[in-house]
DNA sequence: ACGAAACGGTTTTTT
DNA sequence: ACCGTTTCGT
């Protein structure tokens, strides 16, 4: 315990010790802000005597919560953390309503209305009121005005406008269908939480701490909760960092920073400064992105490491192309740093989650796990879904969303017309679906509806297997409860297999799909397992305030617990780890997704206009901060890139922000050259063994180029050149390290004039179907093609990308499905994990403690990189190292160095006016003992697992059994 | 008339 | 993978 301040540096410790009772934390990334919340959660345990269960700590994400109990676990020990009310806003609403929901009359068991169920209601109502609206877009107004709280103020006054009048009445008739089906979507859940606590103050009494974590994403709404909360003793502190607002389009305001000033005066701010994280390249490159917001007011960040390598921003001719050139530079690196990269240190980062496709099928052809996060949630895979629909029914038959979801899958004769008369039934005599559906099946219909008799047989198979959960479901009352028990019962009744085997017979996904119910069957084992459940109750329960009846949950309410922590955690994240190894994969992400995150290496492709900024976004601003938390996430290098022609092969505009002012010169134009002696330093600096140099030997042989030059740096496409296609068979085997020969070739028409490109080439193994090896087959085949065409027309040139297009689309690698793509049959390497379960992010390195020291630094930071037409890739001075002591988790930084690959000489001096080119053939690993604690959520990981021996994934409800 | 299968076009970000 | 539309089959 007392550790918890080991490892921070002076603001931090300001923070963390502060004796004010609203402080207010602004980080800017890699800044330990969690790290900070976390300490201080700490300190008030152990040193202020607040009793655990007294705090109450908010986070936006269940990746953020449970990231957070497990640092705190290693402050305070188990037994302290997990008592502590730690959880996402949600969650620690859903918690108030369940324990004092009758206070407020809501009807006891509510479920939860996830996204599609809001979705599926808005358009019956839609179509039923004749109107036009798109249902997601109704649904976002509606969750915006719940978030902003103009939910109970009907303000009448004034000539409301048609629309407006259209929207209010189907938002009423949206409120009354989920009352109709005892639910309550995501916003409600706040809204109701706060509606309680406000009328039930005694709620939460007991409070004597309130924690928020990434307070920029607050609503309106949750920015009352936040003080409702803390009503008692007004003991607030939040971190957050309004740079990395991103969640506008939640309704997040950045205002309630200063709107929580004004209310409470008493505030204090504490602005942490320096950035652990990124190489001082990164950072001012992201910088300067951040600032061309002139509204932003100017705020310091100060880089610790040294200058390190600049980041990339390189143009490919498509999105293929760019996908291609992806995986080739993640092989290169691994290559030529003798593999001492690894796969989990790389992550691909997305504006949006449909981008990944390109990208899953380079990395998949060429048998690079990976995995996908924040895309398509597990729990939103149909088969899944499916099952929990069930399960939801079964729980809660009034719940009319879901009957109709299952209703007629497998396929029961019930059409869209029976549903819907079903359903005009069912509102006819005020009941719900479910017991319409119920009579009829029990031949207690006063009604005749005209329904099909394969139907009424149909309806009477469902009633069968929902009624046959239930009787399961009452037998716990007297056996333990469990509820893979009920997903078998089902799943045997509706003969979930043989569904779907059918229902996929076609596309060969079955044995993932099936997987996947599987998976949902371990989870619920789980859940139910001895002693989770009892562990569960405890860790969800509220402390007993005076005058307040709680409802307390029983082993009856197993599946309730069950369905809620589904709708909440939307990912079941796998373990990230096995066998206390990392699990060598490639992350794909959304940059949502991302943030808190950080990777040795980070891409982020796509960087054109429409993408990044989005062409939906209206909030351009917005756009910028996601650009810049995307490249903050960036440790040691970072890569942009943009192909000149998008997925629909129109020509796409490079993003305004790189292309803003001077921002250009923050980049280079293609990825670094690695020559020995940053390898070297690399490894040191990882902490990995330096490969030998036979070791670096036999991995160059792995790649067809020691440098990042197959595509042109214009974003050209190849075929303009007809020479190049045969480059692959007369290259020369490597004949030492750092010797490959220059084989200058001059490219067609590039923006500069004296590209010089390496086309060294290392021979190609047997067996081994390199990028370019393909690359050069498919040019080959759309030469041909061209050829033929030209034959029988007069076209030429231009033809050159379709042709290819059609290409990969032949190979039936852009339009298969997941499974296939990922388990290609040339696989040279292992293949990769199916993508369905989306996992954890992995942490990508270790960032222990080591012993050398490279010796006396440099006090002067660096310059900012100059502009150059096109440098040669500058070497930097290692910059100002940071007071050794504050040791708050410094990894490494490779600097970079010339272009030129033999390492042993100077490189040439290409550019008179390459600066620093007295050093440029150095390369000063830059590394000191790291913290045991560090501020990012990478390294707290590492170390906890270095500690504990053993690391725990835990999510939501769910914790690994060790 | 109704339901199922086959086809074609499209996808912001999250609790 | 999802959604709406069209077509085919009872």
């Amino acid at each position: 315990m007392d550790n918890i301040l080991q490892g921070l540096n002076a603001a931090q410790r300001t923070a963390v010790e502060s004796p004010a009772s609203v402080v207010q934390v602004l980080a800017p990334p890699g800044s330990g802000k969690t790290k900070t919340l976390t300490a201080r959660v700490a300190h008030l345990i152990a040193h202020r005597q607040l009793q655990p269960w007294n705090i109450i700590v908010c986070t936006f994400t269940v990746k953020a919560a449970s990231e957070m109990k497990e640092r705190i676990k290693s402050f305070v020990g188990e037994d302290l953390a997990k008592q502590l009310k730690l959880g996402t806003f949600h969650s620690v609403a859903l918690r108030y309503l369940k324990h004092y929901g009758q206070h407020i009359g809501l009807p006891k068991d509510f479920g939860i209305a996830d996204t599609s169920d809001s979705k599926a209601i808005l358009k019956r109502i839609i179509k039923k009121l004749g109107m036009s609206i798109e249902p997601g877009q109704a649904l976002g107004r509606i969750s915006s005005r719940k978030a902003k709280g103009e939910v109970d103020s009907k303000p009448g006054k004034g000539p409301k406008s048609v629309d407006q009048q259209e929207f209010l009445r189907l938002f009423e008739e949206y409120e009354a269908t989920l009352a109709a089906s005892n639910l309550l979507d995501y916003d409600d859940l706040l809204l109701r939480c706060r509606f309680l606590l406000k009328s039930h103050p005694q709620c939460v009494s007991n409070v004597e701490a309130v924690l928020i974590d990434e307070f920029q994403d607050t609503n309106n709404i949750q920015y009352e909760l936040m003080g409702l909360f803390a009503q008692q003793y007004n003991r607030i502190t939040i971190v957050g960092d309004p740079d990395q607002s991103i969640y506008g389009f939640r309704s997040a305001e950045i205002k309630n920073l200063s709107r929580m000033k004004k209310q409470w005066p008493d505030t204090i701010t504490i602005n942490l400064e320096e950035n652990y994280r990124s190489s001082g390249a990164i950072l001012h490159a992201a910088q300067n992105i951040i600032e061309q917001d002139e509204s932003r007011p100017p705020k310091r960040l100060q880089a610790t490491h040294t200058f390190g390598l600049r980041p990339v921003l390189r143009k490919l001719p498509t999105a293929y192309a760019e996908a291609e050139w992806l995986v080739s530079e993640i092989k290169r690196m691994r290559a030529l740093s003798g593999n001492s990269i690894q796969l989990s240190d790389f992550a691909v980062l997305l504006r949006s989650a449909a981008l990944s496709r390109a990208i899953e099928t380079a990395l998949g052809n060429t048998g690079i796990p990976y995995r996908m996060v924040g895309g398509q949630r597990f729990y939103d895979r149909a088969e899944v879904k499916l099952v929990v629909d069930y399960l939801r029914v079964i729980h809660q038959p009034e719940n009319s969303e879901a009957v109709e979801r299952v209703v007629n899958d497998p396929s029961r004769s019930v059409g869209d017309t029976s549903i819907r008369k079903l359903r005009e039934e069912a509102e006819r005599k005020g009941v719900s679906l479910w017991s319409v559906i119920l009579d009829i099946s029990q031949g207690r219909c006063t009604t005749d509806m005209k329904l099909n008799e394969a139907t009424r047989k149909g309806l009477a198979s469902f009633v069968n297997v929902i009624l046959s959960g239930r009787k399961k479901m009452e037998s716990w009352s007297t056996e333990p409860p469990s509820v893979t028990a009920l997903i078998n019962v089902v799943s045997q009744k509706i003969g979930l297999e043989a569904h779907l085997r059918r229902k996929h017979s076609g596309d060969e996904t079955f044995e993932a799909r099936w997987s996947n119910v599987e998976e949902l069957m371990a989870q619920a084992t789980e859940i139910t397992a001895s002693g989770k459940l009892n562990e569960l109750v405890e860790s969800q329960r509220l402390p007993q305030v005076e005058g307040l009846d709680q409802t307390t949950e029983s082993a009856e309410d197993v599946l309730s617990v069950f369905l809620a922590n589904i709708a909440l955690t939307a990912s079941a994240e796998k373990k990230a780890e096995e066998d206390g190894e990392k699990i060598q994969q490639v992350t794909i992400s959304t940059i949502h997704a991302a943030k808190g995150l950080e990777w040795p290496v980070v891409f982020i492709p796509a960087c054109y206009d429409g993408s990044i900024p989005h062409s939906r976004a209206d909030d351009h601003d917005e756009e910028r901060r996601l650009l810049y938390v995307g490249m903050t996430r960036a440790q040691a290098l970072l890569y942009l890139s943009c192909p000149i022609k998008n997925t629909q092969r129109e020509e796409t505009t490079i993003s305004a922000f790189l292309t803003h002012q001077g921002a250009g010169r923050y980049f280079d134009e293609h990825g670094p050259s690695l020559p020995s002696s940053a390898v070297a330093s690399l490894c040191t600096t990882l902490r990995r063994e330096c490969p030998t140099e036979a070791c670096f030997l036999e991995t160059r042989k792995t790649v067809d180029s020691d440098e990042d030059n197959h595509w042109p740096l214009n974003g050209e496409e190849v075929f303009a050149e007809s020479n190049r296609w045969d480059s692959g068979a007369t290259g020369n085997a490597l004949p030492g390290f750092g010797t490959a020969r220059h084989i200058p070739t001059v490219q067609a028409s590039t923006l500069h004039q004296k590209q010089v490109y390496s086309t060294a080439s290392a021979t190609m193994q047997a067996g081994f179907t390199s990028v370019k090896d393909r690359y050069d087959n498919l040019m080959e085949q759309a030469q041909l093609r061209k050829v033929d065409k030209r034959a029988e027309e007069k076209k030429s040139a231009e033809e050159a990308p379709k042709g290819r297009k059609r290409l990969m689309d032949g190979q039936g690698t852009i339009t298969g499905m997941f499974a296939k793509k990922q388990r290609p049959s040339t696989e040279p390497s292992a293949p990769s994990q199916p993508s369905f379960k989306s996992a954890r992010p992995l942490q990508p390195m270790s960032a222990s403690a080591s012993n050398t020291h490279p010796g006396p630094l440099p006090a002067a930071r660096p310059p900012l990189p100059t502009h150059k037409p096109r440098s040669a890739p500058l070497t930097r001075k290692p910059s100002k190292q940071t007071d050794e002591n504050d040791a708050t988790g410094d990894r490494y930084m490779f600097l970079s160095s010339s272009p030129q690959k033999g390492d042993d000489e100077p490189p040439p001096a290409k550019n008179d006016e390459a600066e620093d080119q007295e050093e440029a053939n150095d390369v000063v690993p830059a590394f000191r003992p790291a913290s045991t604690l560090h501020t990012t959520s990478m390294s707290s990981a590492t170390t906890t697992r270095k500690t504990l021996g053993v690391r725990r994934s835990l999510q939501g409800w769910s914790a690994r059994k060790s």
